[in-house]
DNA sequence: AATATATATCAATATATCTTGATATAGTTA
DNA sequence: TAACTATATCAAGATATATTGATATATATT
């Protein structure tokens, strides 16, 4: 029950969906450029990628100071059906942009 | 979008996700029936019972004062597929007690 | 070592949701 | 019509979650 719980209320928040929409869109994003794309502050941004993190949806790689977020795979059934009709929702995303450091970030 | 989260809201919860439970595994059940099966108090009932309604998951049938709610028929793909996911927790249901008015209740 | 940068966490406030008890509504029976 | 019953809704308080700005951590660079 807790697992299905902590899916389902990762799932239940508008930013969040929209952060699976754009990194099942773009593929793997460090979090800087969410921020620029999203136009999000970090804070916020990180915590809710914590969230889709322990909820099973994200994993991170961390290279150097950066922290590379995309889509877990592969999905177990239900997170994947959620993730199928969050693609149906039909929402406008953002487009990408670079957080342009241009040192590491963006291999 | 909207749909999707009042859908996710929905499951949200683990009073309403016993109560798809328990209609899934019992069928049609009139609100004092869940009353005395699951030990709730009536308002709190009706509240979790509409939000389910209204999230696409159950159906109600009125006969009279009573109210029936049952599992809607058929579901569409997501939630289906999140009422398999309920069914696979494997959650302690509580057994069926009538509310024994005998009246009109239990058809 | 000192500074800078990316990310994570914390604290305070704001907003939403849940629970309960009280009241309203609407059918039923006397 | 009046009293009764099942269900729905409302109001108040309690609890959870989201947002923001500040701070902490950890790596990189000089």
């Amino acid at each position: 029950m807790e697992i299905f719980l902590k899916t389902v209320a990762a799932l239940n928040d508008e930013t969040r969906v929209l952060l699976l929409c754009f990194l099942d869109e773009h593929g793997e994003c460090c979090v800087c450029d969410l921020q620029e794309s999203l136009e999000m502050i970090q804070s916020r941004l990180s915590r809710h990628l914590k969230i889709l993190k322990d909820a099973g949806f994200l994993k991170v790689v961390r290279k150097g100071t950066w922290a590379y977020y995309s889509i877990r795979s592969p999905l177990d059934r239900f997170r994947l059906e959620a993730l199928e009709e969050i693609r149906y929702l039909d929402i406008n995303l953002p487009t990408f942009k670079s957080c342009n450091t241009d040192k590491e970030c963006k291999v």
